[in-house]
DNA sequence: GCGACAG
DNA sequence: ATCTTGTCGC
């Protein structure tokens, strides 16, 4: 399946000229592993202000694989983000992009799925070999899996540990990173993710 | 058979 | 993802 939807994927710049607002997408799950909190943060990008927060949480029957995770996150993802009142000039994911086994992580499955422009920014290597990038902040390295570049290694923070940025849908490896390092205030994380984050985070602790 | 493996 | 413990840098 995943093969096949890789090939409704665009890894070309297809979102507006001025992007003013960003969504931020994270899951999370309780102690049982059977329960999923979803949640979207919509940012306004001039401002950095939160425009609206949209969340869900609904069974999770489908288990962690590796190289399956958007089967276990997008079902209750979907449910927090019908709730949006504006669509999102971007989305930026807390997961892979085309940075995948069959080049269809998280993000490129949101992207096809709304046809959303949509960025992978990953905390760890799922796929791919990269050298170590410098200690700046805005240094990468490219991702290179089976001769191709996938994705690339961006230093968000000086001296902290790298993140995994790869292009979703509608949006090129450049654009990509470029947004990923704009979205970076203080912290590693794009502020949507961390924002998303917080979140689940915290519908996580109430259900327990 | 063994190691790797987003969240 | 979540949890726990040890280490590092400011």
């Amino acid at each position: 399946m995943q093969a096949e939807l890789a090939g409704l994927v665009l890894i070309q710049d297809r979102l507006p000229g001025r992007v003013s607002t960003v969504l931020g997408v994270d899951a999370a799950y309780d102690d049982d592993g059977s329960r999923a909190f979803a949640a979207g943060a919509l940012m306004e990008v001039a401002t950095r202000t939160v425009l609206q927060i949209v969340s869900a949480e609904v069974p999770a029957d489908f288990p962690y694989i590796p190289g399956l995770l958007s089967f276990r996150e997008v079902p209750a993802l979907e449910v927090a983000l019908e709730k949006l009142t504006q669509a999102p000039d971007l989305v930026i994911c807390d997961g892979q992009g085309i940075a995948h086994p069959r080049r269809f992580g998280l993000a490129c499955h949101l992207g096809v799925l709304y046809d959303l422009p949509t960025i992978g920014c990953a905390k760890t290597r799922l796929t791919g070999e990269a050298a170590t990038p410098a200690a700046a902040r805005g240094s990468r390295a490219p991702l290179v899996d089976t001769g191709r570049t996938i994705g690339a290694v961006l230093r968000t923070q000086d001296g902290v540990k790298p993140v995994y940025v790869s292009p979703g849908h509608r949006v090129s490896l450049e654009t990509a990173c470029h947004w990923t390092l704009a979205l970076c205030g203080q912290y590693r994380i794009p502020e949507p993710i961390r924002v998303a984050d917080q979140i689940v985070g915290r519908m996580k602790r109430q259900a327990r």
